[in-house]
DNA sequence: TAGATTGTTAATCGATTAACAATC
DNA sequence: TAGATTGTTAATCGATTAACAATC
């Protein structure tokens, strides 16, 4: 599903190397997958290669972009505009183009009315109303964990489906909502955890150790 | 193995109420995960409860940190200090008392030689031996997709052996070394495919549409 | 004891991979 | 045709969940 969108990138860097058709195994090779995953995906979108020619460029790429986008774009708000989230802000503006920022918020009087990176930065008291009359339907919320909760609740209420969460708790939200965590301090746990456990093993085997 | 972290974050938080002793049911309401596979979870890192008393929260605690963290902590050093790298930064700083951002860095002569969040930037042409020197065993990678490869291979051959990776392609390195890829954009557009899906489910169910 | 919870095994579920006839 | 690739099904794998005797 998320595999999908990494297929669309490997495509769109791909005109430069002049290539019209592509196989299986060539886009896997460059996503960093299977080659019967490829095959599986592309058969489930209803997109077709031929057996000597394999899939065509073009034609799969406007594919993919019919099932992943909305043909209107759809909008995302922001809220929390500190560190994290100018960052945030300033990686996804503009990288997609059927996914507009159009909101941020924040509670922080000094940050409110301005424009960051080229969006405008609303106070949260007004989120509900900015969120419904603009057409919001996507949340990435980059606030402190203890305010993440009942932005989340704000968000939903408004009229947003789906959630990216860089608050570091886990968020209860209505059916039919999605919410997709993104704990940096989580995954550097992680990172560290198995760094560790596999410099363990390098050191048994391997003699030389880096210390 | 990435939810005993969550566990640990709820049992850090727990004090407040004065708890000493846990039952699965309580852990797994707050971790948002299910009561088996906090027992399941518990049960392999060899620590017991107690059929009527549940889990000691101090040693539960106490028996967590032994199996996620390194006795004497670890290193870690980030690539690539523009927004993105600098939020990050910010964002782990003093966050996990046994991971020590202790290096940045940077191809950028304005960012080389600046401490930045507490944390020196050094220039990317001593990254290796900096971080041989300092037994640095861990890398975030913040520096744009271009770059990222290069970066990975010389961390890798200084002794990196776990990489936290920001850069929106994925990266060939050799057994042993572990990448976690933390891609923001692709995150963001499988929320916005959820959340277009769950827009018309309920558009077909419900009757108020927000339109 | 009765009741609730634990450790642990078996059943379920989903996703990935392998395989192979059909096709160009 | 021969060879390579496709669409698609069956086999495999791992992780999650359910279940239940043992225990306090």
């Amino acid at each position: 599903v998320q595999r999908l969108g990494a297929y669309r990138r490997v495509l769109l860097r791909l005109p430069s190397e002049g290539r019209r058709n592509l196989f299986s195994h060539e886009i896997a090779a460059l996503a960093g997958v299977s080659a019967s995953q490829v095959r599986r995906d592309l058969m489930m979108i209803g997109y077709e290669g031929s057996p000597n020619r394999g899939y065509d460029a073009a034609g799969l790429l406007r594919s993919l972009g019919e099932f992943l986008d909305d043909d209107d774009g759809q909008k995302v708000a922001l809220a929390g505009v500190g560190n994290l989230g100018r960052a945030v802000l300033d990686y996804f503006i503009g990288r997609r183009p059927k996914l507009v920022l159009s909101a941020a918020f924040d509670s922080d009087p000094n940050r409110v009315d301005r424009v960051i990176h080229g969006c405008r930065c609303y106070s949260v008291a007004v989120m509900d109303r900015v969120i419904r009359d603009e057409g919001i339907t996507v949340g990435i919320i980059t606030v402190p964990r203890e305010a993440a909760q009942e932005i989340a609740d704000r968000m939903v209420t408004a009229g947003v489906h789906g959630i990216l969460n860089f608050a570091p708790r886990s968020l209860r939200v209505p059916g039919g909502v999605f919410v997709e965590d993104m704990d940096l301090t989580t995954s550097l746990e992680m990172v560290a955890f198995y760094a560790r456990a596999h410099g363990e093993e390098r050191e048994k085997s391997g003699g030389d150790a880096d210390e």
